[in-house]
DNA sequence: TTTTCCTATCGTTTTTTTCGATAGATGTGC
DNA sequence: GCACATCTATCGAAAAAAACGATAGGAAAA
């Protein structure tokens, strides 16, 4: 760069700025108060972009990228770390991104493109998405004492909870319809004083005795998981209600980091006794 | 921009970064992973961009710009806040840096154009710079009891002192050459075990009786100073010894943003009794 | 099969940037 | 006081980069 250029350049840049960058003479040259200032602030925008340009970098090597990953929250708390370890054992330079919705929002996650892998329990209406399903999650009926179904340790049939008050996740919840849909009972049996937003309080609601519920024996074999004080866990007997737990994927773009969702799969569900 | 140019662009970007922006098909595009998080990322360094010109603007406007002011360490904790609020009050827009240093180190900074203004006490060689005294800072002895000098209420004069051990600020510290200056006694005279690079610490050094000093008399009066216990202060009598503080300045940075130091310094002035 | 709706490419035109030469200003040394 | 060194600013010419318009090609929709 030759000295009229670089003088064109500076008295350009003092212009657009509107502050005057360098005191000239005709014998020395150095910058104002405010130039020597912004010459420091200037830095930060440099860094910023050369971190910019290193992120990108590491995004586009042969192993690196991002994956995003979206839970519903009635897997999220009992099956999140499988799934990331899992991910990053085997893709190890992958930036994984975890959100955690409703199935309705992630399959509309997916549809926007804003996510690649979706967990979620089936059965749900994906459309035309490829999907793998890792294992079966049996649905447990949970009661308190009061209720007087009989003991813990006797396996009993649907036709018991037929009159029983049903408690039940918000509208929008899939697991709302997978105990509605095995029970064969239809929403006129569900108390629509009592809704919870969370397996916490739902939980909560069932020991104050309010009602029962069925939840997933995935949460109630958690660790973190201890059952409500007077509250009893009952199994059912054939037909056994259950869900699904599966993966739904977007191929494109896990075809274009050359991953295989399946291997990842058949990890899980060994995981998955 | 024609969708040629777009496309290309597009293109070129991809190439530099080294990552795959968008998925195109020939029906639609849109991001890949990858391009969707770099997307919110780029939003980091815009935002710093505009906050630079944001500042730059700022200081472009009229009475917008930077004020680098230097002050000495022994006048810093007690003139700091009215030089501050003088420059403030005077000039609003005006973003001020305070920096403090020894003497030598600020009319370094003065010559490396890395400041504009110097408050310091003089007598103090400052080559050709334009210079303003704005008031005069008497110093008095400070003393242990032990030492057994009279009452704290008796002028003492400069002979009192000579055989009393002196304990100094480090070296570069004006003060201390102040301090010699006007006692008419030589480097042999101070303890040389004891040097303190702190006020605060030669005070403490005076309080455990391990010799005297000179200190400021603006010191003295500061509203936060307390003499230590069994320490006594004593003035002098004619010929009273005394350091001048007062302003430096670069003219050519005050000059553009017409600044008027002088009605500064005529300001300080009459806030010093 | 045709139409529609995208992207990619290519040669041309336009705009921007850079260059080299030169003028002007100012302090330095003979 | 005069030539010289050392800096910036300016200007027209040359080079480089960007934008354009037209067109080809591919895949889903009609």
């Amino acid at each position: 760069m030759t000295q009229s250029t670089l003088s064109a350049g500076i008295k350009d840049l003092e212009n657009i700025l509107g502050v005057q960058l360098f005191v000239r003479t005709s014998r020395e040259v150095y910058l104002t108060p405010e130039g020597q200032v912004l010459y420091e602030d200037s830095h930060k925008v440099f860094d910023d972009m050369n971190q910019f340009v290193q992120t990108a970098k590491t995004f586009g090597s042969d192993k690196g990228g991002v994956l995003r990953v979206g839970i519903i929250p009635t897997i999220a708390p009992y099956f999140l770390r499988p799934i990331y370890q899992a991910l990053h054992e085997k893709y190890p330079d992958m930036h994984i991104h975890l959100h955690e919705d409703i199935s309705s929002a992630l399959v509309e996650g997916l549809n926007k493109k804003e996510l690649d892998i979706a967990v979620l329990a089936f059965p749900y209406p994906i459309g035309a998405y490829a999907h793998d399903v890792i294992g079966s999650d049996p649905l447990d009926l949970i009661a308190h004492e009061d209720f007087d179904i009989g003991a813990s340790d006797k396996a009993i049939s649907l036709r018991d909870v037929e009159n029983l008050p049903m408690i039940m996740l918000a509208d929008g919840h899939c697991l709302r319809d997978h105990a509605l849909a095995a029970c064969s009972i239809g929403e006129q049996m569900v108390k629509p004083s009592y809704q919870a937003v969370t397996m916490a309080s739902l939980m909560e609601m069932v020991g104050a005795g309010l009602g029962v519920t069925l939840v997933p024996r995935l949460m109630i074999e958690s660790k973190n998981f201890v059952l409500p004080e007077g509250v009893r866990q009952y199994r059912f007997k054939a037909p056994i209600p259950q869900r699904q737990i599966g993966l739904i994927w977007q191929s494109a773009h896990l075809k274009a980091k050359a991953m295989d969702i399946k291997e990842i799969s058949a990890q899980l569900l060994l995981g998955l006794t």
